[in-house]
DNA sequence: GTTCTATATGAATGGCGTTCGTTTAGTATG
DNA sequence: CATACTAAACGAACGCCATTCATATAGAAC
């Protein structure tokens, strides 16, 4: 009844049990999850140093299920030996408005586009876990990957520094944002009967269509990587050598 | 110091207060709201039923804050009398694949964009009180008022209900998200210093930038809704008789 | 074999959201 | 004017939650 043999809980067990009890109720508490482990409250915080920290560990465990493309080379640790890894590398700082690095990728919009969705994915695998991510604002080493993947993939579509930040921005929140609309049950919608006129139209019309909201989103993630197409072509016909291809 | 001359409370003095703790905190607790208004935590029971209502209560104040370029003609209660407003009004309903009705607001274009600008500012004037919203995923009747204000300059464009719908989703997901991006603290990005290579990069180029937030959100935005333009084009090429006009 | 560390436990603490009974100022009813 | 009713404040109390601490013991290190 002290230390067992075996230890009962670890940070993994912890993540999964909370994510479980998130996704039935969409809230957890330290007792309730205590109670699934079949231990005591006091024990998980040998473990955790408190509830944010679990939060944190969730949103790794949510955003570890991303797929990412192509995993990141590891960076050549003795220096000077160029790798021959197929993403540019010349080491220097670019800066915003140089010419961009030529476009080794020239499918980036599609790499872009299943990031997007991946990363839309993993959120949606756990609709009830966004609110609570978004009530602690943290990003997390996880995260920080899929932004990686992201700012690559612009970069290979010809993006300087400061466009790809911005690009991976309006990414970002496009996709946060379609995740929450995801989360928030559709019911609430239907409950406001006072809505009139056009919207109400819109609602009769359009909420009824299955997977609303992952079309949605699909629909809007085209229509700005049709953006960012836009911009690339733009940016080459103002003198830049390389010619990413742009599809219509 | 039973019941006073002049009432203490309201539903307006409680929101404000609980509005001015969370801008300068992030949160708020019935206590600590309490004391700010020189009150006994119970007496705020007397004019609210839950702390979830407080926070309903400041989502309302922050969203009517939200300027609507059109405010929304009244609907007639006495039916047959067709009344006089700009906006078309043909009383029946259209199914998705019908003809559009005529644009009558040749400029839908920026009006849609005003009211996304309105809708994110009145965001970005709490940002600590976004977090909260989103953990309690209820819509307003003012909320509704913007998503009415959005349909109708969608409408205008010659968006069918359906399509309409999709549009309001598209851009509300985005304007949440940025508004999230927003009030997260940029000291969070800069503190994770494992990004590496491209992110790294773009990070090191943007982040500085003043005002990166908003500036990023219109570009955004404003690649959204020139996709939203070439849409209500090709539906126009399709064979609908209005045009209404698109700028490249 | 002794010491040290990791893990589980129950008891205790302080805070929070909420409810309830009480008091009293104003308002309506007679 | 008297009476009843409602509205708005209060203090006390309840139950839950997150967290801490002292205690106990299994295994690892020396």
């Amino acid at each position: 009844m002290a230390r067992p043999s075996t230890p009962k809980l670890s940070r993994t067990v912890i993540a999964s049990a909370a994510l479980r009890l998130v996704d039935r109720s969409g809230e957890f508490t330290i007792p309730d999850l205590a109670r699934a482990l079949h231990v005591s409250p006091s024990s998980l915080y040998n473990h955790i140093g408190s509830k944010a920290d679990i939060v944190e560990l969730m949103r790794g465990q949510a955003m570890s299920a991303v797929r990412l493309p192509a995993p990141p080379p590891e960076p050549p640790h003795d220096a000077g030996i160029p790798h021959d890894a197929g993403i540019l590398h010349d080491g220097g700082i670019l800066h915003d408005g140089d010419a961009p690095p030529a476009a080794v990728d020239p499918d980036w919009r599609s790499t872009l586009r299943a990031i997007a969705i991946g990363y839309l994915d993993s959120y949606a695998r756990h609709p009830r876990l966004i609110p609570l991510l978004t009530a602690y604002t943290v990003r997390d080493a996880t995260t920080l990957r899929v932004y990686d993947a992201m700012a690559r993939a612009l970069a290979a579509g010809g993006f300087a520094p400061a466009a790809r930040l911005r690009a991976v921005t309006i990414l970002d929140s496009f996709i946060l944002g379609s995740a929450l609309d995801a989360a928030a049950p559709a019911v609430v919608w239907e409950a406001d009967e006072a809505a009139s006129g056009e919207f109400a139209e819109a609602l009769a019309a359009g909420l009824d269509e299955p997977d609303r909201a992952r079309r949605t989103f699909l629909e809007g993630l085209d229509l700005i990587l049709e953006g960012f197409s836009a911009q690339a072509t733009r940016a080459d016909d103002n003198g830049a050598p390389p010619r990413p291809q742009v599809l219509g």
